[in-house]
DNA sequence: GTGGTCTAGACCACC
DNA sequence: GTGGTCTAGACCACT
């Protein structure tokens, strides 16, 4: 299932391609899983086939779901080089928002306390 | 000074608001100083001066800086109020990346370890 | 339907986002309810789009409005937020009119009267 | 004494305008009354003394001060004609600020109420 | 000199 | 089609 909001300023194929990462990365999509058709994705989530085309052809070329012309869209297996791409990724986008709350006079200690408890509020 | 990318996709506005924000968080900037003019910052960063106004006007808006007409900008005394926004505002960006880094195998100690080393790239 | 007074000192986008709050205001726009579009608005009224746009900026940011890209804007739902922000700011504009008033030897019940019948001429 | 405030976005003369417009109501300026001169002022301000001439200039085209040549400016008798102007000039701006308070839920008394308490913050 | 407003017109991303 | 960004250049009010 996925969720969309549409009054985000995060483009619609953005939400939808991390919708899917998310899924993958807590289990609930796995190597070798179906994803839903382009078709039936954009009517259950009213929004335009394209704009999920979109999301798809993105995450093939990142190297996370391939396509099987007449069958479907599948997740594909998670390389360890994928997974590292992906880490260092989050770690540089990470660093400087830590710096700042460092420098607001947030301690380390009560980041990490804070980040074990509450919601995870996308955008 | 302000370091612009122009290959960013970042807008320039933006680039032009967290520099600013930037020197202010590291002490470069203090309340009470004056920044440079619309047009002086124009000229040596090679922008247009609406685009450094709509910076200078956004940064107004959030309580960073105040502006005297005819006299220019200023750093404003950095209020409880914004500093509780900007870091809400932190925290709520910082989140889903923790979660993600997680997923992946990043242990909370681990993470803040790498944190305390390592350079500042930004986007 | 916007009416712009070019002869005005108040700035264009100013009467452009009193105009759009007092018909939110009077109940002619309710919450998700779509704006004219930029373009359209700025044909009809005979003004840049970029002023037009402007305004909306001022709007969403004081959260009057949402923007959704390649979509429209929108009349946000009323956040008690908003709501006592504006309230605020009105009364902190109406009390020196006031003061002013009674010592014009305007006793408070007149102005009450006086505030019941009239039409509404606004600048 | 005048209280300037060089942060407000409202132009240093007409401040200075508010400021004298006030004294005179509470009766700390009364007709006859010797105005500061324009060099005087201006020291103990730290205004530039083009800033007070102009504001002393409007206030005398308003027939509010009258100026002597060579001996300096004076508060003039406050004609019945000048006071009227001035109470419809403030019941005509007073009044869409009343009504949007209205539509936002105060109550004639409550805003009657709020009007008895509280000091009186301009701009 | 300063910032504030406005116009005109361009290009882009998204839907 | 939509809004978002950016440029270029003009005029104004204020100091």
């Amino acid at each position: 299932m996925i969720l969309i909001d549409m009054r985000s300023s995060k483009p619609l194929y953005e939400q939808i391609k991390e919708s899917i990462r998310s899924q993958m990365v807590h289990g609930a999509l796995r190597p070798g899983d179906k994803l839903p058709s382009v078709r039936e994705l954009a009517q259950s989530a009213a929004i335009n086939p394209n704009t999920i085309q979109k999301a798809y052809r993105d995450l093939e070329a990142e190297g996370l779901i391939y396509t099987v012309p007449g069958k479907g869209c599948f997740v594909a297996e998670t390389s360890a080089n994928a997974k590292e791409n992906r880490k260092q990724e989050l770690l540089k986008a990470i660093r400087p928002l830590w710096t700042e709350l460092r420098y607001l006079g947030v301690a380390d200690e009560e980041l990490v306390r804070h980040m074990k408890g509450g919601k995870n509020d996308d955008d």
